[in-house]
DNA sequence: CCGTGTGAAATATTTCACAGCC
DNA sequence: GGCTGTGAAATATTTCACACGG
């Protein structure tokens, strides 16, 4: 999970969900998306019902968890059966909002920029991108994306344009960290309150913005602890470090 | 976060960490790398010092939080002063385990591919890209990265040699989803026990083996979700909540 | 004084275990 | 009989608030 927080409001929250549920934990919202991806993959493959036990191996969490997360939706199972796939991925797709279109702009056409744009599973969710945007000229003008979903590189100065003419409600950030804080700022003037950056910077947003930070640096760093940790039980070789500087090759 | 958990050493665990430090909390862990760029920010900016509150705002987290993260590593801040900034970024790396080098190979040299081995702030934290793969012919043999730090894209059959060679410890998957659990088995085979997934499917991995998934369609999906939600607050269109006495929190 | 380091309290999340329903 | 839904217990994380040391 990204780092933070947000947005929490912890005096104005007054009707939270609507249907069923209440207010849904943010660790709980985090898993939803991943059931909601394996209930589908279980749907294309003729499987009509499944357990939380069978759900939850697939999903690479507890059944315990899997059943308090669904839990917070509604008591959509069945005792003594389990879960109808196709009804549940519905419920779960209702939650999130999937079952509405959302406009995504992505501003920076770099190979990852490439990347988020040739992404499927994207539309199939019901993200469309309606906008990409880049400062360089080489780059402006080009066409990107799979056919029948194609998206023409913008100048960046055409960000605002597209934004308030109302298609967008997300803004994905995927330019070099010296530019992210300055294209951020000027998604929220124009009115994005959710992005999603990929750049290694810390964003400063007002309270109402919901920021997620991908970085693969620190996932890498996570990783390295634990990789270390493990080192370190394996082999209790020299209590403090052995060397420092390495050459690093490839 | 990822999904699982595993490797907890609850009783075996003789000596944890080195140094002062004793386990430290996985939402700490996750912030470190943070803390960690942000102050060697801080350094280039040519400021020696900091205190907790200066620091937490550059990072986007709570003082408190950020002085009980930094108290799982030791007491290495002056009361009354704060933190001097290069000898709080040793420390953090050298528990985040930054200090030494670490191998990573990559699988799949599509957009995402191409974009991970591109990334900057890659080798400025000790991660060598030790090996690039694709199955596809038209690739095999192009050259990546940026000058300095090129990588050649190699046939996927050569995974096992690289990997059992000693350099590898790091594996990130970067295939269609259709492929991945088939590189997690042979990465896995091979002896890598820590892997970044950006393909979007739950991979099964023997319990010594962390995994960390990163799907951009789960985070724009958790976006939506509040977004969601912040739209039908603005518009009490909803049945239910508006009326009665609702106003619960004060 | 000032700001760190930290017990203790408040929250959040996960796990247990079993009653209830098909 | 089997499996969901859920209170209650166990953990984990965050926040508070203040004693302590430079």
């Amino acid at each position: 999970m990204s780092l933070d927080r947000s947005v929490r409001s912890p005096l104005s929250a007054i009707g939270p969900a609507r249907g069923t549920g209440r207010e849904i934990p943010d660790a709980t919202v985090a898993r939803l998306p991943v059931y909601h991806r394996v209930l589908g993959q279980f749907a294309d493959a003729g499987i009509t019902t499944v357990s939380s036990d069978e759900l939850a191996a697939a999903c690479g969490v507890s059944p315990a968890k899997l059943r308090k997360d669904l839990s917070h939706l509604g008591s959509y199972g069945t005792r003594g059966v389990g879960y109808d796939v196709r009804f549940l991925a519905y419920q779960i797709a209702r939650e999130v909002g999937l079952t509405q279109p959302w406009g995504v702009v992505i501003i920076g056409a770099g190979n990852l920029g490439h990347a988020l744009v040739a992404y499927r599973g994207f539309a199939s969710r019901g993200f469309a991108v309606v906008g990409l945007f880049d400062t360089h000229p080489d780059v402006i003008g080009q066409v990107l994306g799979a056919p029948g979903a194609q998206v023409t590189v913008r100048s960046l100065a055409e960000l605002e344009s597209v934004v308030m003419s109302g298609g967008a409600h997300i803004g994905v950030i995927a330019t070099p960290a010296e530019s992210a804080q300055d294209v951020c700022d000027r998604l929220v003037a124009a009115g994005v309150r959710s992005i999603l950056n990929f750049a290694p910077t810390v964003l400063a947003v007002p309270a109402d913005v919901e920021v997620r930070e991908v970085d693969l640096a620190v996932e890498l760093q996570i990783l390295a602890f634990h990789e270390q940790r493990r080192l370190d039980e394996a082999a209790p070789t020299t209590p403090y470090p052995p060397s420092l500087g390495e050459a690093i090759n490839a």
